[in-house]
DNA sequence: GATGAATGAGCCTTCATTCAT
DNA sequence: TATGAATGAAGGCTCATTCAT
C-alpha cells in the first residue's frame, strides 16, 4: 500500500509536470510551479526527482507511454485495418484537451532534444513505435486489397511527417491551419491511397 | 557612414543571436553568449535591443526574411514551374550548415510562439508566404498540364506539413529519418502529383 | 538486553559519526551520511540524538573518552616513568588509522569550538587530563632523577603545544613535516630533558 | 584608475571575507554575510569570485600574504639576529585584534585543507616561508655565537609546532593556556637555546 | 556609440527535522 | 524502536538589466 501511494505520488508529480509544460512551456517551468499544482513543497518534488532535468525527462517518458497506451486500443480493435488506420490518424489530430496537451509536451520535447542526446533516444523510440503501428496497418490494408500497392514505408513517412508538421501549426493557433483543415488534408491523403485500388 | 555601421552592428548582433539559438537553443541563450560571439560587451547588445525579448523577436524576423530572400530567386527563376517547384522543395531540405541552422531557429520559434502571440504573428506571416509561393507554383503547373488537377491548397498543405514534420526529425538526428529518406519521400510525393497527368 | 542493544546502537552511531567527521570533515557531514554508514535511516539517528548538534557534541565526547582510555593503560603501566613518558608521547603521534582518525576529529573540534563555548569546555577538560598526565610523569621522573629539574608545567606546555602543532601538519600531509620528522623532534626534546641530568 | 578601484573592490571583499571567517567561522560563512559587511549585493561578490570556494581560497591566500608582509619588516630590521628572532616569535603570539584574527583564519584553513588538496599547497608554501625565516635567524644566531649549536631545523620545528599548538589553545580561550603563559613558554624555550652558549 | 561594474530578483537544490506508522 | 516520506527554510549561483563613464 505504501508502494501504491509512492507510485501515486510519482505519477501525480509527472502528470502535473506535463500540465505545466503544456501550459507554460518547458522554458518557464519552475519546480515550484509543479509543486504548487499538486499542493506540495518543492522538497517533495526533489524527493522523487533529484534534479529538474530528471523530472523533465521522466515527464517526457510518461507523456510518451500514455500516448502509446491510448493508441494501443485503436490498433487492437476488431475493425478492419482501413477503419483502424483512419481511427489512428484521427486520434492524432490535436483536438480535445488531452490530445492537444500531449502535442504541446511533445513539441517541447523536440526542441529540448535538439540539445539533449538522451531525449533524442526517447524521440527515436516513440517514432519507431508510431511508424511501426502505421506501416503495419497500411500493409494489412494492402494485403486485404483496401489500399493500393506501393512502398508502405514511404506512405507512412509522408503521413507521419504531415501529421507532425500540421499539428504544430494547429496548436500554434495558425489562422490558415485549423483542426478542420488538418483533418481534411489527412483524410484526402488517406482517400488517395484508397481511391485507385480497383484501377 | 555611421548609420551604415550602426546597421552593421545590428545585423551582426542578429546573426550572432541566430547562431547561438541554433547552437545552444533558445532556452539556454544568454545575452552574454551573443556578446561574446561578436567580441563585445552585454551593454552593447542592450544598446541596440533594450530587452532580451526584443533581441529574440528581432532575430526571428531576421531569420525569416533571410529565408524568404533565398527562396525568392528560386521562384523568380526562368525555369518551368515544375522545375521551380522541385527546386523550392529541395531548398527546404535541412542539408548544409546554413539551411540546417535556419531550421533550428525556426523550430525554436515554434515552441516559443506557443506562449507568445506576437511570435505567432510572425509564424503566420511566414506560412502565408511559404504557402502562397508553393500553391502558386502548383497552380502554374496545373495550368500548363504538368501536374494533375485537384485542390492545389490541399496539395500545398500536405507538402508543407510533411516538410516541416520530416525536417524536425532530420535535425533531431533521427536514425530512421535521414536527409536522404526525407528527399525520397518528398520526391515521391511530387512524382505522384505528376505521374497521372496524362491519365 | 534492550538497554544493551540501545547502548550498542548509540555507540554505533557515535563511532560512525567520528568516522564521517574524520573522512569528510565536520563541515560536510550530513546526518544522512552517518545513517548510511550504519545502514539505517536518518530518522533512527534522530531517535537517539534529537538534533545534529547533539550528535556532534556527543561524538566529540566519545572521541575524547576513547582517547583517554587508550592512554590510561600507558600511564598505569609498570614501567619506570621515563619509559612511560616516552610511550605517552609516542602514542600521540598521528600514525596508524585509529590515531590519525582521532586527531582529525580532534582538530575539527578545535575549529568548531571557536564558536561553541560548550565545546570549549570539552577542550579544556581534555587538556586538563592530558596536561595532568604528562606533568605528573615528568615530576615522577624528576623525583627519580631521570629528568633534570625545572618547571614541569612549562616543559609540559611546550611539549603538548608542539605535539598539537606538529600533528596538524602531519595529518595535513605536509611535505616538510612527516611522521618521522615529528617523532625526531619530540624525541630530541625528551632527550634534552634527560641529557643534562648528571651535570 | 578603474583598475585601482577594481583591485580595491577585490581587496575589500577579501578583507571582509577574512573578518567573517574569523568571526563566524568557515562553516557558517554565507556569501551574503560578506556582501552585507561591505554593503553590497551578493551578485557583486560573485562578480569577482565566481564561486564561494574561489572566494574562500583567495581569502586564505590574502590572509597569508598579509601575514608574511608584516613579518618581512621584522626579519629585515637592523637588529642583531637574536633580537629579531625574539621579535619574530613575539609577533606570532595571538595578541591584538589583527593577529588573533589572522590566527583564526589560519586555523580554519587547516581544517578545510584536510579535505582540499589545493589548500594544502597554500599551507605548505606558508610553512616553507615561516620555517625558512626562523631557521635562517637561528643559524645567524649560531654563527654569531648567540645561540648554542645544534640542528637549527629541529629547533625550528619544535618552536613552530609549539607556537601553532599553543596559539590554538589561546584563541580557544583555554583557561590553562593564556597569552601570558604562552609567551612564558616560548620565551623560556628561546632562553634555553641561549643559556648554554658559553658552556 | 560602447563599455563593464554593479545590482538583485529569482530559482534550483540541500538537508535537518518532523511525524504518522 | 525504527522508518522514510514529506517538509520548508536557507543559501549559492545566474543573468537580464542599469548606469556612470
Amino acid at each position: 500500500m505504501s508502494r501504491v501511494s509512492e507510485s501515486g505520488r510519482r505519477d501525480q508529480i509527472l502528470r502535473a509536470t506535463c500540465e505545466v509544460i503544456a501550459d507554460q512551456g518547458f522554458r518557464s517551468l519552475r519546480v515550484s510551479d509543479v509543486a504548487k499544482r499538486i499542493g506540495t513543497a518543492t522538497g517533495t518534488v526533489h524527493y522523487y526527482f533529484p534534479t529538474k532535468r530528471d523530472l523533465l525527462h521522466a515527464a517526457f517518458e510518461h507523456n510518451f507511454s500514455r500516448s502509446l497506451e491510448r493508441r494501443r486500443q485503436i490498433i487492437d480493435a476488431e475493425d478492419d485495418p482501413l477503419t483502424r488506420l483512419r481511427a489512428l490518424v484521427e486520434s492524432y489530430l490535436p483536438e480535445g484537451e488531452e490530445t492537444e496537451r500531449a502535442w504541446r509536451v511533445w513539441a517541447e520535447l523536440w526542441i529540448e532534444a535538439l540539445h539533449e542526446p538522451e531525449l533524442q533516444v526517447i524521440n527515436d523510440a516513440v517514432y519507431g513505435e508510431w511508424r511501426a503501428m502505421m506501416a503495419g496497418l497500411i500493409r494489412e490494408c494492402q494485403e486485404q486489397g483496401l489500399v493500393r500497392q506501393g512502398d508502405a514505408v514511404i506512405h507512412t513517412n509522408l503521413l507521419i511527417g504531415a501529421v507532425d508538421g500540421l499539428a504544430i501549426q494547429v496548436i500554434l493557433g495558425s489562422r490558415s491551419m485549423t483542426i478542420d483543415r488538418m483533418r481534411q488534408v489527412c483524410t484526402t491523403y488517406l482517400d488517395s491511397l484508397v481511391e485507385d485500388v480497383h484501377v
